[in-house]
DNA sequence: GAGATTATGTCAGTACTATTGACGTAATTT
DNA sequence: AAATTACGTCAATAGTACTGACATAATCTC
């Protein structure tokens, strides 16, 4: 089985360098900005789910209102994202990227794809959809619900824009 | 394919989740002694290579000295880990696991390893080496020499022990 | 309509992990 | 003997996170 004590030390440990590799990436052109991973995972979820609020963004990333505040200021003052007046809701403030915000998170995300399907290549195609479900199943059931939501879930085609 | 403007969006998004609820067991049993993170980084390499310099941890740890200082002193005060002089360059300080922290690394390990195999069954069983290789090939190339070093491959029976 | 609750923002203080730069000491190499 | 290497340490800084407290405006409830 390739553990010791039943601990699979392998898999762990490649966990945390293929993280490291992977977020190394975009922190290269997160420097260029000023920005750190912080911005960058904000910047991905208004990205990808244009019009979430401040609260839904704080339960996605699962950090306190205040760590957010510095980060979503910046991105701002940056013309990266936009706040606008929640219409049913006034109290809410939708979150949206700009074209600027697209931009960058476009090519914080090129790499990181790329680094995924030469991956993808190398250990054998086909296997997408396992990878997926893996990496999906690693994550706490309570809050698996996160995931599908504006991502179009995994499988078929994205219609997670417009 | 799953992707908008050719970027994989879906994998990028699982692969955050899936890190961050890797980390938060681990991270729970770390704040009863008041470390963090880092400190069971470093004591995880410790167990796995016991025996390792210094230098060698900085380097598959990628961080600097001045880092590390702080948390491998906390780690040696605590009775977790141990120096000793290197026998054939008595410059080298080699650092090896006590009864103790090979117990705290067993404790940190055994929830991860048991959300892998639950993650692992839960996407049809006999994933285990595309798993791997995936993970493995998401690393850096240069870098992979340093995940088979000590860590008996990936493949065959583990010897890293003893 | 008054009062409670909710969504957001902000101020203050703290912790952890990381950084760069500089300097010191002992051991090894040239 | 001089240069280099391995390690340790001091000082200053940055980025990301935390808790607690308080303010404002909007919505909900009775």
């Amino acid at each position: 089985m390739s553990v010791e004590d039943g601990i699979d030390f392998a898999i762990i440990e490649l966990f945390f360098f293929a993280y490291r590799d992977f977020t190394s990436d975009p922190d290269q052109i997160l420097a260029d900005y000023g920005f750190g991973r912080a911005h960058h995972r904000v910047l991905h979820f208004v990205n990808r789910r244009p019009g979430l609020t401040v609260a839904e963004l704080l339960d996605v990333l699962k950090i306190t209102k205040q760590s957010l505040a510095r980060v979503l200021k910046q991105l701002i003052d940056t013309d990266h994202v936009v706040q606008l007046q929640g219409p049913r809701d006034r109290r809410q403030r939708e979150l949206y990227p700009t074209a600027k915000g697209r931009a960058l998170a476009l090519a914080l995300a090129r790499p990181q794809s790329r680094r995924i399907h030469a991956a993808l290549e190398d250990s054998g195609a086909t296997e997408r959809t396992l990878v997926e479900r893996f990496l999906e199943a690693m994550v706490n059931p309570e809050l698996r619900a996160q995931i599908d939501v504006g991502s179009a879930k995994m499988s078929g085609k994205s219609h997670g824009e417009h």
